[in-house]
DNA sequence: AACTATTCATAACT
DNA sequence: TAGTTATGAATAGTT
């Protein structure tokens, strides 16, 4: 029944620390076993605590001084150099995580606007929508146009598709449409006219807005 | 999308097993980083591998060194008494699991019984169980009966209530209100009726073998 | 290297 | 202290 996400400090109750270190202490012991064994490589572990006289090793006395002449017969300074340290690996932990939280931002952008291109197609009112809002849902529209297009050209030049792609269009197809003698739905990629068209659809004084069935 | 449950043995097909080590190793450096973090102890983490020249450290060639220390004063024999050596490593794991599987049977044997504990109520024929299985199916029911039988003690001694305990009781309950006299439905131990009405049950000449409603 | 279905580890709870 | 369980985390196989 793991609450939350566990955050990464010291735990300053002494029972759960210890009751945690407890646990965490034996699933590390298997995990360098099961990596020792998997992969057949040599590994060792020391673990030192208060809570025991003696460090805790794995996999045994010998088996970690075989590790350990391995690892001191390097002088010290071939040692640092290819040796991960405490501050550089966290460091790459955060730049891990900022990186990923950017691409959940966008993600999520994505799906925002998605979502609200698909409110569009059931008959829901745009007026909620500020700028940023109109302009992304117009390129995602554009994208998802050039996307039809291109099957289009796949398969016929028909105008008998046409229909078919004007239900899927959105605002832009919309806009399209009105320009009836375009022969397909090419995006014409043209920002100024969009612009003015999201100026228009947002001018209040204009009783003659755009409105979606529903 | 982990097909099987991962045998634990040595990886003979090699970019796979270098790909394992690389994920793996990066895993158990977190890991090693987490619990030092969170119980504030001490650790370190050496691993040699012959995809790097150099063997991997956590957290640091400082702070590897401080810990071998430690490891390093004891004297041989302490070092060989508190520690876990990789036989009995194992040994411990397969008893762990061997006690797992045991458990894991006693559960189903539970979990079979009490579903054809339910069967009957819904009216299921037993004719398909052996006597093993009627025997745990009647040491289930008069857990239950007496379970119930407790319960009502606790609220009440109105007759009113002995209808329900007889429509959740089973083959046990039906024998039980075949002697309308008794009171209430206290469980009484009787191995030897039991057997009887087992045998009677699974004798196929009699035809006036019980039956459920169904 | 990135992705996801799946197994595994474990925090919180008894 | 040990056992249970829901949930977060690790990762095997794949792309």
């Amino acid at each position: 029944m793991t609450r939350k996400k566990v955050k990464l400090a010291y735990i300053t109750n002494d029972s759960a620390r210890k009751a945690t270190f407890k646990k965490r202490k034996k699933g590390l012991m298997k995990k360098v076993s099961e990596l020792s064994t998997l992969c057949g490589i040599e590994a060792c572990a020391i673990i030192c605590s208060p809570y025991d006289a003696q460090p805790e090793v794995w996999p045994s006395p010998l088996g970690v001084q075989r590790v350990l002449s391995q690892f001191q017969k390097l002088p010290e300074m071939e040692q640092s150099k290819k040796m991960m340290n405490q501050e550089s690996f966290l460091r790459q932990r955060i730049t891990k995580a900022s990186d990923n939280l950017k691409k959940q931002r966008k993600d999520n952008r994505e799906k925002e606007v998605t979502q609200a291109m698909f409110q569009c197609l059931t008959g829901k009112s745009l007026q909620n929508l500020n700028l940023m809002d109109l302009n992304d849902l117009g390129w995602m529209i554009d994208q998802n146009l050039k996307e039809i297009n291109k099957r289009f050209g796949t398969f016929q030049t028909a105008t008998t598709s046409q229909m078919a792609a004007a239900s899927m269009a959105g605002p832009s197809g919309e806009h399209a449409s009105q320009r009836a003698e375009v022969q397909t739905f090419e995006v014409k990629n043209d920002n100024m006219q969009r612009q003015q068209w999201i100026v228009d659809f947002l001018t209040p004084q204009e009783p003659s807005g755009i409105w979606w069935p529903g």
